[in-house]
DNA sequence: TCAAAAGTGTTATCCTTACACCCATGT
DNA sequence: ACATGGGTGTAAGGATAACACTTTTGA
């Protein structure tokens, strides 16, 4: 292949999640234009200046937010033409390669952020039919299900398999419809699957649709794929709690179980079986008590743990593989 | 960020596996030069001529090989500094992404490769230890561990922690020491190791030692750092066929459980428990009968089975989790 | 004394693992 | 007949899921 390519920028995009107020929270900065008000944090990798890509997110996250994130992982490298809609000749195309980050939040750093334009946001603000937390989503009801079952069922805008499934199988499987079960691992088949149907305004953005005739929207629009990106963070966010036990890094120092079990909940997104998951967290391994115990706002006092570093050089897969209920 | 970056293009590596006399093969094309005889397919992706990456992947593999892959997976995208170590102002700099494919064999492509000079090469010959279908093999023993205890153990080569692990736990979670057992997807995590410590030709050719004083080589070296992309795709592969049925995208239309199993074993590079293996795959509905059967070499004739597709529709996570054996 | 949250114990069920055994064909 | 690989049944063990219950505090 000759070398005679476009100019090509690569843009690094970080989805950063850190728990606010009970919540997992997002980092989002204002989009480039007043149409669109969120965007994740991004900027164009030098390779002059940063070794690697990594440490390369890593200082454009600090220089935006002046946060130092714990953990960092690769998601995905997305190259698709028309992902800017600008496509002039002396526009670079941009390849962006989407991270994840996982930090803490100190008093510190909350003041820190409150110089920039950036902000956090419940990201499930972003994907309101990921919440399970207060029962089952009405949204799903009222609205994604039925648009979704009319998309599927007009063979003029479906006419290719995805890895297999034809459309309504897709809708099937990714929203738990008869017989199959809520995969909260799904998170990424669901929200292309709600693009794909144009039930939210980054298809109208794209210009693949004029309108979603949806009022209120469907979660916040973010800028460009963004949105995606965030959907892909939350789905490997949620496998990777599983095998690895990367929940602390969003927890302070010392915590209760009760914290922690809130925690797992609110990035699955779903409640957890409170007796096991107690179980299964101490009899993992992954906890010791700290001696001290927390005065809780009516009740028992709770037992104070911290995250039992010893564990990773006990097991190679240490994660939580807690229940529903 | 400014945009005045260096000039970049975006390289495609792929590492593309068929099964070739029951062995997993990877398809590797000659050096630049002479001294590296073996490297993945790769190219320049041009936005241009692409729509996506995947799709530029595809045509590069095809144009390459005149092979049309079936499977195709981003695995990870590489944008090192020093990655290729001619640093001239000129030279583009290369993030690359890597990819896995997976492709069936027909004699007619075996024929189409013919013409090339590509070839198959069974991939433990990259990284032989982690062959273990005819027992632990004997280059660890005599060779790896005792050279990666000796690297572990020495403070001036091994300053900082990786994932919270010492070089000396790594190495004892990564090739199973000490109570630990051999986990077959640790392929990445050990290729490191043995990078880090300087026992294969990569580390020579990336000027990080002066040689590895090894003689054989440890496993064929490649260009670059291709044989890490195996590495990973290997991983990627092993721990993908617990959960996604990817395993029949290198199997005929129609094949016997024996078959089948001698593929799992040798892509896990270990032995599979017959009896629970044939039930699992049977009970998990991913086959079914075909009807007609295989006369084998001695011995009572074989039922043959084809993919059963329906099984997509019915679980969202259908794959094999196979015990040992 | 009661509400609220923390924390413990016990059993049922399923899935994996291990082992033993029978079946159909070629030589 | 017997060697060879194909194919089946069944019981033990371990992990998860579900349920009921006790403990310690604040109001």
């Amino acid at each position: 292949m000759p070398g005679h390519a476009k100019r090509i920028e690569i843009g690094l995009n970080a989805a950063i999640v850190a728990m606010v107020d009970r919540n997992p929270a997002i980092l989002r900065i204002p989009g480039p234009d007043n149409k669109i008000t969120d965007a994740l944090p991004y900027g164009v990798f030098d390779p002059l200046k940063h070794r690697t890509m990594d440490a390369g997110l890593r200082e454009l996250v600090e220089a935006q937010t002046k946060l130092r994130p714990g953990y960092v992982e690769q998601l995905y490298t997305f190259g698709d033409r028309g992902r800017h809609r600008v496509q002039g000749d002396e526009t670079p195309h941009v390849v962006s390669v989407g991270y994840l980050a996982l930090t803490r939040i100190h008093k510190e750093k909350k003041l820190q952020l409150a110089g920039t334009s950036a902000g956090w946001k419940n990201w499930y603000q972003f994907l309101p039919w990921e919440d399970w937390r207060s029962g089952r989503p009405l949204l799903l009801d009222e609205v994604i299900i039925s648009a979704l079952l009319e998309w599927a069922n007009d063979p003029e805008r479906n006419k290719h398999a995805v890895r297999g499934l034809d459309a309504m199988a897709r809708v099937r499987i990714a929203f738990g419809l008869e017989g199959s079960e809520w995969d909260d691992e799904l998170v990424l088949d669901r929200y292309e699957l709600v693009y794909s149907a144009g039930l939210v305004d980054e298809a109208v953005n794209d210009g693949r649709i004029k309108s979603t005739n949806l009022d209120p929207p469907l979660g916040s629009a973010m800028l460009h794929d963004h949105r995606r990106i965030l959907a892909t963070a939350i789905a490997r966010l949620r496998a990777k709690l599983k095998y690895r036990p990367v929940i602390f890094e969003l927890m302070p120092e010392s915590f209760t179980l009760t914290d922690l079990q809130q925690t797992v909940e609110s990035i699955f997104g779903r409640g957890v079986h409170k007796q096991n998951f107690r179980r299964q967290v101490e009899h993992a391994g992954l906890v010791e008590l700290t001696g001290a115990s927390q005065r809780s706002t009516g009740g028992r006092p709770a037992a104070l743990f911290r995250f039992r570093h010893a564990v990773l050089q006990e097991r190679p897969a240490p994660g939580l593989r807690v229940g529903r209920s």
